[in-house]
DNA sequence: GTACGTGCAAACGTTTTGCAGCGGG
DNA sequence: CCCGCTGCAAAACGTTTGCACGTAC
């Protein structure tokens, strides 16, 4: 499926810098990027997106399912091409962020919820630095 | 031991503000607070620190192993006064954060780390929600 | 022509910082 | 007396928003 077929089945217009970013984020590898670190590669492309246009970008495809957004620390949010359910793992030294396939930890017993709750979500952040 | 003991054995001065502080946080209940609530709770006391003398003093209780510093969103940075090993449980309705005991959950398989890196920390927010 | 994507600048919420002044050991 | 806590203001940072312009269908 061509990138452009895959913004149109998300139903939002194949722009070029919809285009431009997509053809990064899904070229095949999973990937974990901030906004700037995809200017700067969008940049070297020739695209000139402004900043603001390119967080519209990002959250357009957070909004229709195509990525997501990971929120480490109080900096820049991370966002995940890999949309099936999975951990992460965070190298402190390098700033990179890593799947963690989701067979690969297994997580038994269940906190107290109130009643008329459920989960929403488990998100795992194991934290990794060199001895 | 007294709050002004803590914050001596601590190794920091007890000055009013933080004396005030330390003297909500650790009042024997487990607290998940921001700066903001903080700041809104000593003022009821007649307390009127800055903002910015009140982030230093959440910053210096971190920085001595008094209090923890959880980041959830994009938004403000939680505070908690549990220092012991453990989880996070997220109600995203209330926007309240409570404490998940280490023995709740069981985590069974380690991802493969580089050699040389070992675990710092892991943090685990299970985010349940009303249905 | 209309709807919407884009760029720019400004606003935003949170947090940090620089600096002058005060106050406690 | 001196170190360092405090307050204020400003700046820093990531992010969002308002608005005018452009562009594609």
């Amino acid at each position: 499926m061509t990138v452009r077929e895959t913004l149109q089945r998300a139903g939002i217009q194949p722009t070029r810098i919809r285009l431009a970013l997509a053809e990064y984020l899904f070229d095949g590898t999973d990937k974990h990027v901030t906004v700037q670190q995809a200017l700067d590669i969008l940049r070297e492309r020739r695209m000139l997106p402004s900043l603001a246009s390119l967080y519209n970008t990002f959250n357009e495809f957070c909004r229709v399912g195509l990525i997501r957004k990971v929120t480490l620390d109080g900096g820049a949010a991370w966002f995940d091409t890999n949309m099936a359910p999975h951990y992460h793992l965070y190298h402190e030294d390098e700033g990179r962020l890593e799947d963690i396939p989701l067979d690969a930890l297994k997580i038994t017993g269940r906190p107290q919820l109130p009643r008329g709750a459920s989960v929403r979500r488990i998100d795992i952040v194991i934290r990794v630095g060199r001895d």
